[in-house]
DNA sequence: CTGTTAGCGCGTTCAG
DNA sequence: CTGAACGCGCTAACAG
């Protein structure tokens, strides 16, 4: 008992009319009339009909699918992201199917060939950080006709579009509020500068100390990867020495997180002794008793920017033209207790 | 300047041979000479050759997609569920399609449909709050072949497979774990009944009172949402009574963590005065300072299992039998400091 | 070992 | 307003 779908042709067999009838009918096709076309789509709700998308596709060289790699889905920011994305492409009759590179550059090459093989009419990605040579990327936008959208994690290769926040700038807001403060000794947690973000980010710190006639203290940058883990770590290597920090910004809420609980262990204050600000704005950020400062990247506004982006880059294709778009959203910095003295 | 991709028809005019030879060639059929093979995977790659899926799709009737239907993508629980399958089917080729049902009914039902008319393998989905009839589903199941797999929230349809975990036995041993640290007067925050999971949850707490011979109270159960907001109403209405309880085991964690947070505003001490248990085991729940005890649901495996179940159905459906499979996984009591007297 | 051809299900010319 | 026939790209059955 194999529930095989009926097809056009099952109904055109039934109905004694051709193949070319019913598509029309069922395409609301203007030609047609209004009674042929009520007789097949009432059969065809008989019959159980269900449009094969893939003949569709095959013929109309849209799937209406996209891909979506990410480092991994199960992460807040990642998540969201593609919520966004969902939300704003869904409406269009667009599906999102979602990949993970495990921070893998050879796993995300893989998916990269099997999703151009299921033939999506996009690709939306945030790079991994093993991904230093981009040749393989650059390689598609030689080869097809598929749209790459990078978010988030980006690399500079032309021809690509990219939504981003400015992470220099979110770099920049973050030290410079534990300036106004009043906190004169800040370092820096920061990540993988393999990712451009966490350039920006670091360059922002840079920049916002200079402005305000601050000396940029290489011993101050630490390098911390995005874990709970590695901020206690930071901070036990920093209170090894004869002068400490007054004050954190963390490229990471996860390394924020550590260094505030090794702080507590060590009994100082925060924000009193020191202060400490994060990034990305996790929710648990806000749930703490000792709720921790940080810069929201606002990740659903991202995903359904790159969503539009994707869409106006389908619309210009089919007017040949095609450039590319550089969408620059703006952090938003969330001030609470942990950075705030009065 | 139109990008299509070489097709096998391309490469047999280039090499003089038949499109059935490339074909074969590439797929490594044991029946083609070496020569032919290597000749072929060169052109192949020199005219950047790539397969479409589509069309091998619409010949073998497999597209090798499988679709997830969540709520939402963008919470723990679900994304974390997501990863599970997406880990599990890759390594066989398959690609995974995310939708949103926004608890909505009518958006999942025109989910399913367009997962189906996407010729999709299989389709995993956790029903809406607001799926209470399913005769939706079971049309499904009576005119497709197309396995679905419920995760989580489920409904009791014969002929569909669920993965979930213990939700009784959850509420059981939470609830059980208050009585053993010597509190009397526990009362429970329960969730949407129309969902099985809190009926379980609700089901787990009242026998554990039974058993351990204490009344199981009607005014003990208060209605909450999972929001942080409806956990802090709750408390306002329960210190309203002559009569307070002394313990908390909220069926979700966002309200466990108003309760925490109404209670602390109110100098009531946890767990001391009050002890609070949720569930779910989210991210935030460990990184208090005052961490909540919780029950978790080991979504990743959830979802692997998932997966696997999927899989063998395959296998299954191949081989003209088809049986249901209802995994039950057992839930993982985590105590920390918000129910521990001591 | 290789070639010819049909067909998967649909939309779409071109005829009528 | 409707029908006949082709092609999207691929695999597989049948022939050689």
């Amino acid at each position: 008992m194999n529930k095989k779908s009926a097809t056009i042709y099952d109904i055109s067999k039934k109905l004694n009319v051709s193949v070319a009838t019913v598509s029309r009918a069922l395409n609301n096709h203007p030609r047609i009339s209004q009674a042929t076309k009520d007789l097949v789509n009432k059969t065809a709700k008989e019959m159980n009909y269900k449009q094969n998308n893939l003949a569709k596709a095959l013929k109309s060289g849209e799937t209406k699918n996209v891909g979506i790699i990410v480092p991994f889905v199960n992460t807040n920011f990642f998540s969201s992201v593609i919520r966004g994305i969902e939300e704003e492409l869904s409406p269009f009759g667009y599906h999102v199917i979602i990949c993970q590179s495990h921070e893998d550059v050879n796993i995300e090459k893989r998916h990269l060939n099997t999703l151009l093989n299921a033939q999506v009419d996009g690709i939306f990605m945030s790079v991994s950080r093993t991904t230093i040579d981009t040749a393989h990327i650059r390689n598609i936008l030689d080869t097809t006709n598929t749209p790459i959208i990078f978010f988030d994690r980006k690399k500079d290769i032309s021809g690509i579009s990219t939504v981003t926040i400015d992470d220099y700038r979110g770099g920049y807001m973050a030290t410079e509020h534990l300036i106004k403060e009043g906190y004169k000794n800040i370092c820096h947690f920061s990540g993988d500068l393999n990712l451009e973000i966490y350039q920006n980010r670091l360059n922002g710190y840079k920049q916002a100390l200079k402005d305000h006639h601050f000396q940029v203290k290489e011993e101050n940058i630490i390098m911390t990867g995005s874990s709970i883990e590695e901020g206690i770590e930071a901070i036990k290597k920093l209170w090894d020495r004869k002068s400490v920090p007054d004050a954190i910004f963390s490229a990471s809420d996860f390394a924020a997180l550590g260094a505030c609980q090794e702080l507590k262990k060590r009994k100082i204050k925060i924000p009193q002794e020191v202060a400490v600000i994060g990034f990305s704005n996790e929710p648990f950020t806000q749930f703490m008793e000792l709720p921790i400062s940080s810069v929201d990247q606002t990740p659903v506004m991202m995903g359904k920017m790159a969503g539009q982006v994707f869409l106006e880059s389908v619309k210009e294709n089919g007017s040949g033209i095609s450039t590319e778009k550089k969408v620059v959203l703006a952090p938003q910095l969330y001030i609470r207790k942990s950075s705030r003295r009065k």
